[in-house]
DNA sequence: AGCACGCCGACT
DNA sequence: GTCGGCGTGCTC
């Protein structure tokens, strides 16, 4: 009797177990058609024990064996066991999403043979007799494939007209051998790189790419390049040496870099195939790339997140550009960050990862700091793009007019009249209002917890949302004792309708996630804006990146107070990368930029260094200022998340999570909540959140992993969800 | 997660 | 009378 053990796509902590029919040579890391419940499931086996925790009579056969062999590298699956652990999700959740859909669906993880269509004898007889039929849709058909046989894959020929060709016997299937060349063969005696392209690089280049090209085997490098500073050559030339050597490279992308502008330049670079993994493939395409990676027919694997689980027979080299990016980080279900992983998998490989970016993550840059990363600096900008001038307008005791403060509307008229184009950014990420002070800038803050209270509309009350404490909303400032309270931050469609009365002689382009819901509006809206139909632009993040504006001469973040004192800690991290993308933005052509940003604390520290020392000095201050707090990086923490219709049932799960952990009495860790998540109800479903914080990294994986061992009737009530370092708490 | 089973309200 | 809403429990 042997036995089985699978690990399949539900969220449960645990495997199950099937007996192995006689005719089945199964292996760890096979997938498996099993019975499960009422349905029948894809498995992945993740073992084959020697006995089962039940008694045979009660266990299951397996139905059919899927692949012959593994369908994970050696790492691959050492290193999703190690992410399944470490991210606390289950490892059926991990190996899942680690396939193309189609494999997770049951389909064949063997290239299928290509069919070539030719016509016959009989096909070209027909053909040069010119005896063919009345058919003239067929005779066109023969006509193509008889100046050129064609794969069956790519033929756009309708079906209906090939089989009545083929019933006629004028074509022919011919398979195709499937013995694949592989990139280096494919290549040949072909020169690998188009040298007419590459740049010479500069003496900082040259060092640093010295300092890459050198290392031998694992190494975390993080390369931190301004704008313009060549980062992208660099990724060029170390990919280059890579596939000298005939290894294969990653090149992991966030979401919005994917442009075909970006993909066009490795394409323009390199005569090797390189694929790419779209949005927009479909998972048949999908499932080829993956094919084709694992095979070595691609040397170049360009894509997002999820292209970190992509086969390769060689990897040789990893590259994550904007690493900083948060959408390296997987929201639902199992919530890797590929970033972490990356490296971790580099380190399995004993391959150099490269992370680059403008603005680093302060996580990267405190593994710098403690030495797990090498940092690598570019600071010298190609070209001659002008310094942008930047200015703080003190919006107390300015007249604001709905978020916009005379200041800021004096300079927009003046670049307006000027022809140019004004780009406004409202940073709503991580968004609860604040009341404050318009005179002094007072913040009516929780006396327990030193935190702003979240101003709630509707219920017309204030709410802590740490120590779910509340109260009424005062009259008067409670240190200079002026009634002129008001709350930070306007949503953009607020924004537009003060705009439009205010300059109703210029065209107003909004870009957010309202607009742009349909396909294609973004693009329509990108393409106003190129083409100047529109002067003034709102935006939220979306507009920050990938998008080139030469005519935009004032950029101004409008709401910068709900930044500074947001209940997330990571709002500030957030805001500075967004300033320094955004400050990009202004005036890169000949033209003179200026960003301006709208505060009621210009006196503020992090904003001060940001803006007298850049990027650089307000990291190394906030990094200084997250170790005093005892937050991450220099803590981990976990946040688990629940929601339910019913809103005592949300709270109730999470309070019964909460307790557990203070019986538990674990030093070094920290409890918060349960508190109302930032929407706290979304869909006819109340939110709720945990977060755990402990010293050490080990620490909290222990209480998590003892966590999981526990039942909790409560929980079973409600959607609920556990995410390891999480990004976004607000 | 999916799916079956079961229990109550509003329909032909 | 039953159709279907979703709360509950289970899956080797």
């Amino acid at each position: 009797m042997r036995f089985v053990r699978v690990a399949l796509a539900v969220p449960l902590m645990r495997f199950f177990d099937y007996l192995m029919p006689a005719e089945m040579n199964l292996q760890v890391g096979c997938r498996v058609l099993v019975p499960f419940g009422s349905q029948k499931r894809v498995g992945i086996v993740v073992a084959l024990p020697n006995e089962s925790e039940l008694p045979a009579a009660q266990l299951k056969q397996v139905i059919a064996q899927l692949d012959n062999k593994s369908l994970f590298s050696e790492t691959l699956w050492k290193l999703l066991q190690w992410s399944a652990s470490y991210y606390q999700s289950p490892l059926g959740e991990a190996l899942f999403q680690a396939l193309p859909v189609k494999l997770r669906q049951g389909e064949s993880a063997v290239e299928k043979a290509k069919i070539l269509l030719k016509p016959t004898a009989l096909g070209e007889q027909a053909l040069n007799d010119g005896h063919l039929m009345r058919a003239k849709k067929q005779l066109e058909a023969l006509q193509e494939l008889g100046a050129a046989p064609q794969l069956k894959a790519d033929c756009v020929i309708p079906s209906h007209i090939l089989s009545a060709l083929k019933n006629k016997g004028l074509i022919e299937e011919i398979a195709q051998p499937t013995e694949a060349k592989t990139w280096l063969q494919q290549v040949g005696t072909q020169a690998l790189v188009n040298t007419d392209n590459r740049l010479t690089l500069n003496k900082q280049q040259a060092l640093a790419m010295t300092q890459l090209h050198f290392h031998q085997g694992f190494g975390a490098f993080l390369l931190e390049g301004v704008t313009g500073s060549g980062k992208t050559e660099i990724y060029l030339q170390l990919i280059e040496e890579t596939l000298k050597k005939g290894r294969q490279v990653l090149v992991l992308v966030p979401e919005i870099g994917l442009t075909p502008q970006t993909v066009q330049r490795f394409k323009a670079r390199f005569n090797v195939p390189i694929d790419v993994l779209h949005s927009n493939l479909n998972d048949t395409q999908r499932l080829s790339v993956w094919l084709r990676a694992k095979s070595a027919q691609s040397a170049i694997v360009i894509g997002t997140r999820s292209a970190l689980f992509t086969q390769f027979v060689d990897l040789g080299l990893i590259i994550l550009d904007e690493e900083h990016d948060a959408s390296f980080k997987q929201q639902e279900g199992w919530r890797y960050h590929a970033r972490d992983l990356a490296v971790v998998y580099a380190k399995m490989l004993g391959i150099p990862v490269v992370m680059g970016s403008a603005t680093p993550s302060l996580e990267s840059l405190n593994n710098v700091q403690n030495g797990k990363y090498q940092h690598i600096q570019l600071t010298q900008r190609a070209g001659l793009a002008n310094a942008v001038r930047q200015q703080v307008i003190d919006l107390k005791k300015q007249r604001v007019h709905n978020g916009l403060s005379d200041g800021l509307l004096t300079k927009m008229a003046h670049h307006l009249q000027q022809g140019n184009q004004v780009l406004l950014f409202l940073n709503r990420r991580g968004f609860a209002p604040v009341l404050l002070c318009h005179e002094c800038g007072w913040i009516c803050e929780c006396r327990h917890c030193e935190k702003p209270y979240t101003y709630h509309q509707q219920q017309q009350i204030l709410r802590c949302h740490h120590c779910h404490g509340q109260r009424t909303i005062p009259q008067q400032c409670e240190a200079c004792g002026s009634t002129h309270l008001m709350t930070t931050g306007l949503g953009t469609e607020q924004l537009e309708e003060t705009l439009r009365e205010r300059f109703p002689q210029y065209h107003i382009t909004r870009i957010d996630r309202d607009s742009t819901a349909r396909k294609g509006k973004l693009e329509a809206h990108l393409q106003d804006i190129q083409c100047g139909k529109s002067q003034i632009l709102i935006g939220t993040q979306m507009l920050a990146k990938g998008h080139h504006f030469p005519n935009v001469t004032l950029v101004a973040l409008v709401n910068v107070d709900s930044a500074l004192f947001s209940l997330d800690f990571r709002a500030e991290e957030r805001l500075a990368q967004l300033y320094v993308q955004v400050a990009g933005r202004a005036g890169r052509a000949e033209k003179q930029g200026e960003v301006l940003l709208q505060t009621h604390y210009p006196e503020h520290p992090l904003l001060q260094s940001l803006l007298s020392g850049g990027y650089g000095e307000f990291a190394k201050q906030a990094l200084l200022l997250r170790q005093n707090m005892g937050l991450p990086p220099f803590s981990a923490q976990a946040l688990f998340k629940a929601q339910s219709r019913h809103n005592v049932e949300a709270e109730q799960a999470l309070q019964e999570v909460a307790e557990y952990f203070y019986q538990q009495q674990i030093a070094g860790l920290q409890i918060l909540g349960p508190m109302p998540a930032p929407h706290s109800k979304k869909a006819g479903q109340f939110r709720w959140q945990l977060l755990l914080q402990h010293s050490s990294r080990q620490g909290l994986q222990q209480a998590l992993t003892a966590f999981h061992h526990q039942q909790f009737n409560a929980l079973n009530k409600v959607r609920w969800s556990l995410d390891v370092d999480p990004l976004e708490l607000g």
